[in-house]
Parts: structure tokens; sequence; C-alpha cells
DNA sequence: TTGTTTTTAGGACAAGCGTCCCAATTCGTC
DNA sequence: GACGAATTGGGACGCTTGTCCTAAAAACAA
């Protein structure tokens, strides 16, 4: 096989354990295993663990901002785009209950490791804060287009850790339906503090 | 030394480690330098690394169960005590910022490591959990307290996660003031939905 | 003081880890 | 088919891990 494909599959298999397990827990033979190669060969593919997770992260970056240029196509207005952005608690819906959210895992484990890939990692985040940034502004929030786009993060972010920890649907029901409810405010250009101050 | 109070340094000792390095990195090796005892001694103790981890577990929820007790008598209102909670975000903001929150960040691990003490370290949530639907009950919340109680916890975690991620203490301040609006709002016994419908 | 129990230190152990080497095999090109 | 390069499998390496044993020290009881 050539070295790019098996190069591939080291990534995608690694990927894959790194977000079921952890970077940590999971082995060059764990790898091996999945993808039916020696350990020993692994050496001509990467020469050290952390560089496979920093092939991982950059697949994940990739793999991320492909699905949001999709969106951007599919997505008629940029409200339909961010609902899509909600939507993936339920796309996932059952990964994020037995696994958490792959990027907000990776984030917590590489930081409390002290990992030098933690930058790298955040970058997974950034995707995402900076394509909401770009929906809130279009949606007409110029002015604080980051902030609710950091909002709108924390909340999903808030959302998957107690899915993995309750695995409760009617709980993950709920605050799809608070955030699409919060977003319609959005897009009516009165967020929830002006409204409390009125 | 008396065996309990060597057990309580272990206990306290792992704990935080636990916290600053996750459960799998932590070494008996580690916990054994910060208690300054041998690492064979530590069979006398504890049998496993799981029944430290159980201890761990069985502290941090003494732990938590004594400050919301605490709060029960110095909080004047239901509103004041769920205000405690939002604020250990500020308490504890080095800390979470630098290793995320202690208790979504332990239990998405043990998640991973599909680990027997997963039920265990879910208790913790659920500690903060039925505390505070208590609070919204005796705010008069009486029908949703729950669902507020889970919404409250999830809005935390979001908040936690992101700042470890970022260590934005604009962001920190701004989800904070955040909560606070809610809040007022639940107590207004107005909740976000109703409002939207309006 | 003597004898018993509790607590300790140090190290052995088998297994697994990331890393690395090297000889054999496969591949692509002439 | 032959040859150099790319790719592979098997295994060695030094280290760390959780676990466990044993003998010495300390604490306590009589």
């Amino acid at each position: 096989m050539s070295k790019k494909a098996t190069r591939d599959e080291i990534i995608a298999a690694a990927d894959d354990l790194f977000y079921r397990r952890g970077f940590e827990k999971t082995s060059f033979a764990d790898i091996a295993g999945v993808v039916k190669i020696s350990r020993g060969n692994f050496y001509h593919h990467f020469k050290t663990k952390d560089e496979i997770l920093d092939a991982v992260i950059e697949k994940r970056l990739a793999d991320r901002q492909a699905m949001l240029d999709k969106w951007e196509i599919d997505g008629q207005t940029p409200e339909d785009r961010i609902r899509s952005f909600i939507d993936i608690l339920i796309v996932n819906g059952e990964k994020i209950k037995r696994y958490g959210c792959p990027i907000g895992t990776l984030t917590s484990e590489l930081a409390k490791l002290n990992h030098a890939a933690q930058g790298e990692a955040n970058k997974l985040f950034t995707v995402f804060r900076t394509w909401l940034k770009r929906q809130f502004e279009v949606l007409g929030r110029k002015d604080d287009a980051d902030e609710l786009a950091m909002h709108l993060l924390a909340r999903s972010q808030g959302a998957a850790t107690l899915a993995n920890a309750y695995q409760d649907d009617a709980f993950i029901a709920r605050e799809l339906e608070s955030m699409y409810a919060w977003l319609r405010d959005c897009a009516a250009g009165v967020n929830k503090r002006q409204r409390a101050e009125m």
C-alpha cells in the first residue's frame, strides 16, 4: 500500500480511538490493531505519538472546516446555518452521549496533560467560533457577533457534558429548544440582556 | 502516624493530582511523592488505584455537600444561594481556567475509560442538581425546578470548558452576567421560552 | 520489659508503554 | 528480469506502571 494511504488509515483510526478512549489511554498497539500493521512499522510513518496527535488535530480541523463550508452552501439564511451547528447535538447525539464532545474532551485532556498541542487543539474551537461569528454578523449582529458565538459554543459544550453524564434525551431536547428560541431572539435583534432590562 | 491520618493525606493528595493531571496520568509514585511515603506502603492503605478513586469521589461528594449545606445557612433567599453556585466560576476561577471543572473533567475522563466508578462520579453532578432543584422549588418554580437545575448546570459546565480553553476573563464575566439575568427572570416567574412566545 | 499489632521502607514482579533498529519483503522503474 | 527505493514485520531497549511481598521499625499493651 502507498505510504499516504496507510498514513491516512493510521490517522483515521487514531482519530476514532483518541475520541472514544482519550489520547493518553490509546496506545500504539491499539492503533496498530485497528489498522492491522505491525507496531514497528509505525516509526516509518510517525516518529512519535505526538506527531500522530498533531495529524489527528489537523484532520479534525479540516473535517470541521469542510462541514462548515458545506453548510455555507446548504443553509439558506444565517439562522438556518447556526441551527445546523446546534443540531450537531442531534446528529452526533449517540456518540456525544457515550464519549462527550470530541473537541471539548480533547482540549480538556490536553490541558491537564499540559500538552504542547493545546494551542492547536483550541483552534478546533476557534474554527467554530470564527464561523459562528460570521453568521451572526450576516444576521445583523455585527457589534456582538463574537460574544454571541462564544455564548452559543458554551451552551453547546455544557449540553454535551451533561448529555454524556446523564444520557437524558429529554434534557437534550429541552436544551435544543432553548437554543433555538435564543437564536430566534438573536435574529429578531433582541438579546436576552436587553429584554431583561426592559 | 495513625492510619487514618495517612489515609486522609493520601486522599487529599490524590484529589488534587487527579484534578490537575487527570486520574489516568496520576501514578502511585506521584501521590507517594507528595505525601512522602514509600510506594510500597500504599498497599497497606489502598489495595488498588480504583480504591483511591472511590475515596477521592467520596471526599469530593462530602466536600461539595458541606459547601451547599453552608450556603443553605448563609444565603438569605434561594436566589442568593443559587447565585453562590454561579459564583463558583469566580471563586475557583483561576483553577478552572487552568484545569477545568473538577466534576465535569472527571466524569468525562471516566466515561472514556469506561470506568466502574462512573456512576459514583456522576453523583457529584447530582448533588448540585438536587440542591439546585430544591432552591428553585423554594423560589416558586415547583413544576420545572429540575429542568431549571439541569439548565444552570449545563450553562456552568459550558462556561467552565471554554474558560479552560480560552482563559478569557471577559467571556467569563459575560457568562456570569447572563446567568444572573436568567436567574432574575426565574425569580420573576418568567422563563425565557415563555417570553419568547409572547 | 516483653510481646503483639500496626505501620513503614524498599524492592521484586510481570506487563505495557513509546521508541527504535534491522532484516526481509514488496514496489516501481529501467 | 534486475535493481534501488519504499514499505513492512518482528522484536529489542529502557522505562514506568499497578500490584504485591517481606523484613524492619514504630506504636501500643501487658
